[in-house]
DNA sequence: TGATATCCCATGGTATTCCATTTAATGGTA
DNA sequence: TACCATTAAATGGAATACCATGGGATATCA
């Protein structure tokens, strides 16, 4: 199964538009590259991506649910309202919404972060801050993995 | 599988009419594309909507109870009776019924939100405070979930 | 015949499409 | 290594299409 890596800086230009990496594009499961699902991360100001098939997973989980309960009620208003399907132009960019963009706080560059199976963008110094951050917290807490952590991660493949 | 998804927030003109977003039009089954069917929410005041064949999805989960007992009258009669089915004029706007605009509290303007395989229509600053409270019980309950899109983050693993 | 609902057209703003240019990555050749 | 050619990706801008909205005209029905 093909993953999101790496991190690429893109710009945002007036109208909005961002390119989505290349790679990231190819990622994308096949019959489902014309478009990415965004909403606000949970536990960072960032824009958390993934594709539609995803969320159809998401939304059969939903109907775990009675229809009429109020579990059903609150988990499908809370997560399905929020989420955008943003489709690419021919170029492979898309328009992040107004409301997402203050969120994360983006204005004129934008940072594409591999998470393996989503990805998110983040603004580009909060992205390095929240990097640092992670990378310090992972060396605290690397015992806690049962696999071997790689150390060489460094690279950033796109423009800065 | 299209489903329902993101807010928008459209005007009610003051004869009533509405647009529905044309993303919502979209997802309706293709033969299902002219009307909703509209009714109360049952946990909110709020408008519920979905398409024909949604409401005869749940017709047929009314056969589980026998013919003539107590349950299959209330539910029957409960849900089937309050239903409305409003057809969208030739730029995609619907009217709203009084008594549903009043039951939701509507006046100026409508969210539409997205519900997945349904969405609802409620009075925005309402809308907004729903939102608030169903996001804060989908932190509490999302052990109840097993969903994806939270399972890279949603630990206490390694991010603040 | 009023009141209401339906149909039609006009408009402004926004998003989408299309094309041109720039930049980067790659391969080949001298 | 220097140079050029080729391809792919990212960027910019102009033309176009779409959509939400408003209003007038027509139809429908107590």
């Amino acid at each position: 199964m093909p993953l999101f890596m790496s991190k690429y800086t893109n710009k945002v230009d007036r109208k909005g538009r961002v390119s989505v990496p290349a790679q990231f594009r190819a990622t994308l499961p096949s019959g489902f590259q014309k478009s990415v699902v965004v909403y606000q991360a949970v536990n960072h100001y960032a824009i958390e991506c993934c594709d539609l098939l995803h969320i159809e997973k998401i939304n059969e989980s939903l109907e775990g649910f009675a229809p009429y309960s109020d579990e059903h009620d609150e988990f499908s208003l809370a997560l399905m309202s929020g989420l955008v399907e943003l489709t690419f132009d021919g170029n492979g960019r898309m328009i992040l919404p107004q409301e997402l963009l203050e969120f994360a706080g983006i204005t004129e560059y934008a940072t594409f972060a591999g998470k393996g199976k989503t990805f998110q963008i983040w603004e580009p110094e909060a992205f390095k801050r929240e990097l640092d951050k992670a990378r310090h917290k992972v060396k605290e807490k690397r015992s806690m993995l049962h696999f071997p952590v790689n150390k060489d991660n460094g690279g950033d493949h796109g423009r800065e």
